[in-house]
DNA sequence: TTGTTTGTACAGTAAAAACTGTACACAAAT
DNA sequence: ATTTGTGTACAGTTTTTACTGTACAAACAA
């Protein structure tokens, strides 16, 4: 084995493992595979580069960086003379996964509590209601209780949500490890 | 619309919701509407109670409640005098939040590490070989260099899944609004 | 033991998603 | 205005995943 192939030995492990690894981004891992390989690369890469290296279609590296766009892993890049688009990942890691919750789960925070809070309406109205029969009040009630306990979790969701995303995880969890943690004040 | 389809309907908002959504938790619509309906139930639920309800297979709600009850969502429930398995949902949704963590992230994580390590151990000799090329020793610095970004931040992300699993977070986020927060010491 | 009941393995089918190739709109170059 | 180059919409195909039905092993009952 020569030294470039021991290079790529190397590169393809780290690739690899972010293509299986990319599910948790809502991907899949050919996506992955074109992250990793772009992120060994020095330069930013058109979509006909991409072709060429990972030996897929134009198509599909189109719709593939665009769903990596709009997780914010990969962002367009320019180069003077260079009319095809290019393409790099972005740099900041730390920002990337503070984006993943940004735009994956506050939408779904935002979804349920729409729908948490519609329901709840609805059935608080229910409930006063005097024509109601005892006996679908106790219901009325339980589910009442119910959608209240997911309205608070959800809305604790949507905080951690905007801890992440104004850099106060950063004071809990600093980016590097605090070497004086373990020592006595 | 009677009373009980009112019922029906404000919980079938929710259902669907939750369905249209777990694929945050790496799991199909079908899953989360399983998951649904037993939040709805107050009495826990066997096979067979979640074929009727959902109209498919018990085979389906078998392997269903097997990944929900992996990712902690669901749980065994036990009733006197009952021979069938019952299942009920987790009732500490934070929890449940931390699990999602603690079991696909972790588990993301150290497997990105291992990779990492591996990799910048066969680079870092690599770079010592006295034979290698000027031209490739620069490549190698330079992958040395990402390798060691990346295992930075899956360190960041080990410690921020730590803080999860030790309820840390809680001290950042708690779980009802500060209502002092907005309020001058 | 023998007969029931319950959950799941497994093979097959149906449904969904990923991927490709062509065709075309838009932009830049001549 | 015409030609050339680039990205993507769209239809069709392949591949993957979800789901079903049968068959069976394990646990319990009689």
């Amino acid at each position: 084995m020569d030294d470039h192939e021991k290079i790529d030995k190397a590169r393809e492990r780290i690739i690899e493992t972010i293509a299986q690894n990319i599910h948790l981004y809502g991907l899949v891992p050919s996506s992955g595979r074109q992250f990793g390989t772009m992120f060994f690369q020095n330069e930013p890469l058109t979509l006909d580069d991409m072709t060429e290296k990972l030996g897929m279609s134009k198509t599909s590296m189109s719709t593939s960086v665009r769903a990596l766009s709009e997780l914010k892993l990969v962002e367009r890049a320019w180069k003077k003379g260079v009319r095809k688009d290019l393409y790099k990942v972005t740099d900041d890691w730390y920002q990337s996964f503070i984006d993943l919750f940004s735009i994956k789960w506050q939408r779904s925070v935002t979804l349920h509590l729409v729908a948490i809070k519609k329901s709840l309406a609805e059935l608080e109205e229910l409930f006063q209601d005097p024509a109601l029969s005892e006996e679908l009040r106790e219901v009325v009630q339980i589910d009442i209780d119910k959608l209240k306990y997911m309205k608070d979790y959800y809305n604790w969701l949507e905080r951690v949500i905007d801890a992440f995303e104004d850099q106060q995880i950063f004071d809990l969890v600093p980016k590097f490890e605090d070497s004086n943690k373990n020592a006595k004040k």
